[in-house]
DNA sequence: CCCAAAATACCCCGATTACGGTATTTACAG
DNA sequence: CTGTAAATACCGTAATCGGGGTATTTTGGG
């Protein structure tokens, strides 16, 4: 999937207003014998010029905190450029906000500042075998996140029959639509409905729907 | 929040099927100097007697595919015996379903086997802090889906206020019910309904509710 | 064999919705 | 100043929905 799992070194870009956090990145980075980073921008407008230019890196080092225009907006901006790119996102900010931002921007990983040269050739490189990497502080964030977005769900009681008709009808189908999908009479699915309804408490369609997909019941 | 990121040795307990396996696993923990493994179950059965004599590990290493109670079972079982306890999901498989169920029941780390006693030794101390662990590939399986999940939101032209009417129609609330929260009349609402349906290309409530919370448009 | 739960089917009717009009006022860009 | 987009408001009607009934058949456990 990705080409450099191999010999060559891997070019990286730093995006960095902190002129000497960044010069200290590019160090450790020009210090190991895998990487070398050729670019060290200090601003997104920067970095999208030299990306114009065809140099494209293979994996970009992006600070969240940035003058103009932010890491989080860079991302799709440099993405826009160079699809191939991987970008991980550097910070000190570990609040969840930014972290599901970035994430769902389409970073590939996401770091804590503070890390070490040792470190950073290692995100750097699962990046290009095409894994991610993450600081644990930030990985927990994520699987919490996770399980908190898909609790346990309810138990109302419902039929499989009714499990069957509530999933229809929340793809958005009518009553009539659904009986006629399931080969039963629209007086048969108002009775399901009608017990449906009295399970989860609701009186209207767009409650229905609206819990279903809330609560992820299906 | 978490106890251990000090001296004593970490305790962990092993559930996997495979005895040699099982066992090859245990020397690896046992060769450390910060980790031991006092127990190496078979089952989740065999597991959960001994959890049930009060007799608790720091963190447990679990097999996905067992016989009997399957990993991912154990992860709710496990944790109703003993909360506190971390769980790191150990498997060959890295199929977005397993991935997704283990994550969601709690586990707070999912590694590939084929690690080494090192790496074992790195994800434990890892999630014994607070973090999570994650082997590189699994950790990009997750961004994937968050990302996907978070699809860049279609832009249909809404305006504000219809925006604002969608918002409250989709917490369930019926025309009138929605007029009145918006200080408007039924026959307002009625108009900006009407010009919502055309933009999103719905016909009835249920749709509308049923494309909205899809596509996350809001 | 009997009971209970579930699935099936039908009736009725007031309330609500969907959607076709039309029209006025406000805000803002050209 | 003028035109357009947006928000506001109203009318009418066919269609659908919500909720109140009742009733039969199927299915599975005791």
């Amino acid at each position: 999937m990705y080409s450099n799992c191999s010999s060559d070194k891997i070019h990286i870009m730093i995006i960095e207003d902190d002129a000497i956090y960044r010069e200290s990145i590019a160090d450790l980075i020009n210090d190991t014998d895998t990487l070398i980073c050729e670019h060290a921008c200090e601003s997104c407008e920067e970095a999208l010029v030299v990306l114009e230019k065809q140099d494209v890196p293979q994996v970009i080092l992006l600070d969240i905190q940035l003058p103009g225009i932010s890491g989080i907006e860079g991302i799709s901006k440099i993405k826009a450029l160079s699809p191939s790119t991987q970008i991980i996102m550097l910070t000190v900010f570990d609040d969840d906000d930014k972290v599901f931002n970035a994430i769902c921007q389409g970073a590939t990983g996401y770091l804590l500042k503070s890390i070490g040269g040792e470190e950073i050739q290692q995100a750097v490189t699962q990046v290009v075998c095409g894994g991610a990497a993450m600081s644990p502080v930030i990985a927990a964030k994520i699987l919490k996140m996770f399980s908190e977005y898909n609790q346990p769900t309810k138990d109302y009681g419902l039929t499989e029959r009714e499990k069957e008709i509530l999933k229809i009808l929340v793809e958005g189908k009518n009553k009539k639509q659904s009986a006629a999908e399931l080969f039963i009479s629209q007086h048969t699915l108002d009775t399901h409905l009608k017990n449906i309804y009295a399970k989860l408490h609701v009186h209207s369609q767009i409650d229905l729907v609206s819990k279903t997909l809330k609560e992820h019941l299906l």
